[in-house]
RNA sequence: UCCUCGAUAGCUCAGCGGUAGAGCAUCCGGCUGUUAACCGGAGGGUCGUAGGUUCGAAUCCUACUCGGGGAGCCA
């Protein structure tokens, strides 16, 4: 008899089978025991009739608690009140190990406690489906990077210095010295595409901002791509292509684990390229006619970020801040030097800001001066001016924040389910 | 850092000046198709901490601690 994956159990109906997993949850009455087991593939219900077993496997059906692991052995069976379509009928159980008052009972809980549970949370058919999204979203980056010529490379965790400031960053010593946990590998990539052309990073990145909201996490992970002889208009269209093909991977790979998710999937049906694209200098002329106080030269703030997102049925594009707001490393408009060749994409629902992105200034003369008035130190970014002494080219890149992403594709109140051990303000612990 | 809400049984909450409550979970019993199953019974508490007001405080006041939501900052 063979160990079969829930997943898989639609192909051997009629079989006897193995399934190693876990019970879920269990309901029984004096003649009949269901048993909803799992295993991470899926979920599946077992049944126990007594009738049909030995008086020790019904006494052991009925006595098993949530989350003791079980052995089961049974036949599978079509059966069209499953939600998955499939059934067990259970012969024999082996429990491999008992498990006493787990806490997460199926009744609802609260967000302190879930936490401090997170451990045992992930085990949670909803939890397990955000995961599951998360691993896919990660493939689909891959695949559409991987086979568009880009390469991956991998940047240092622990730094010397900031990229945009000093401020909010993880510090650790590095025997003598101080060093940081990094807030972004973009320096380093830009160094790597003069090496091989189009790269791209993925790890995590550290911000040590004493942030309470739906959007922050202190340890996120983004995708930080960087490409050679690419313009910011070209850079835009790769970051539409790239984010149309997670979508849609992901509806074609996870319909399951949407559909776990109450996801309104025809929302994500309409995220194809191209994205529509605003000025900074329009987006603050519509804030202006909705009512907002904000005048040129001001950031955007959440608020004014989610009703300029709430216009449009897919992600959007804001082209074109002010210089004096953006990072140093942001290529001048030519045509209009007080405003930079970038654009931040929002995602759709109010979900913010999942892309940042620009043009890099190419010319080793202005990123001098870019040093000298935002007062970095030029001995600690001398490495960095070497990529325009030898050689410079114009380039762009961007960065991908995966955990916004993953709550906006799969429709959730809040970045912290998206990742398996979220780091959030004064929460370091399981 | 600021604004705002909260802390009572293992969990989710009610009680808001007069003997500590419910549902779920746990344990025991019943039930042959359950989907957060249902029915009956039992055990389970230093009401976040410290002080104050009062004949009397879970309840009112003060401080502190911890947590939720939001702002700023950002992906």
């Amino acid at each position: 008899m063979s160990t079969v994956l829930i997943k898989d159990l639609p192909a051997h109906i009629g079989q006897r089978v193995t399934v190693k997993g876990w019970l879920h949850q269990k309901r029984s009455s004096g003649k009949i025991a269901f048993l909803q087991i799992r295993d991470g593939s899926g979920f599946v219900q077992g049944v126990v009739v007594k009738d049909e077993v030995s008086d020790e496997v019904f006494h052991t059906a009925v006595g098993l608690s949530q989350e003791t692991s079980i052995e089961i052995d049974g036949e599978v069976r079509q059966d069209e009140r499953a939600p998955s379509g499939v059934e067990l009928t259970i012969h024999q159980i082996a429990v491999v190990y008992a498990s006493h008052d787990y806490p997460i009972t199926p009744k609802e809980h609260g967000v302190d406690f879930l936490l401090d549970n997170r451990h045992l949370w992930i085990r949670a058919p909803r939890q397990r489906a955000i995961l599951k999204v998360r691993a896919e979203i990660i493939k689909a980056i891959r695949g559409y990077l991987d086979s568009h010529d880009f390469t991956q490379v991998d940047p240092p965790i622990l730094t010397p210095s900031s990229c945009e400031g000093t401020t909010n960053l993880f510090a650790t010593s590095y025997f003598d010295e101080q060093a940081y946990l990094t807030q972004s590998g973009q320096l380093y990539m830009e160094a790597a595409a003069m090496a091989l052309g189009k790269v791209y990073s993925f790890g995590p990145t550290f911000r040590a901002e004493k942030s309470k909201t739906r959007r922050h996490l202190l340890e996120f992970w983004m995708i930080e791509p960087e490409m050679v002889y690419v313009t910011h208009e070209e850079s835009l269209v790769i970051q539409e292509q790239l984010l149309a093909h997670v979508v849609s991977h992901v509806l074609e790979h996870c319909s399951v684990e949407l559909k776990v998710l109450q996801r309104d999937t025809s929302l994500l049906e309409r995220v194809k390229a191209p994205f529509p694209r605003i000025s900074y200098d329009e987006a603050i002329a519509f804030l202006q006619e909705q009512g907002h106080q904000i005048t040129w030269g001001d950031d955007f703030g959440a608020p004014d970020e989610t009703v300029i997102a709430k216009q449009y049925d897919r992600p959007v594009f804001i082209e074109k801040y002010p210089t004096e707001i953006k990072a140093f490393y942001m290529k001048p408009d030519p045509a209009r030097p007080e405003v930079v060749l970038c654009a931040d994409l929002l995602a759709p629902e109010g979900y913010g800001e999942i892309i940042g992105g620009s043009q890099r200034i190419d010319d080793p003369e202005l990123l001098l001066a870019r040093f000298k008035e935002h007062d970095l130190p030029e001995d600690a970014y001398a490495w960095y001016l070497d990529l325009r002494r030898y050689g410079s080219v114009p380039h762009s890149g961007f960065g991908l924040g995966l955990e916004r992403t993953v709550a906006w594709i799969c429709g959730l109140e809040h970045v912290r389910e998206t990742i398996a051990f979220p780091r959030l303000l004064y929460r370091l612990y399981p």
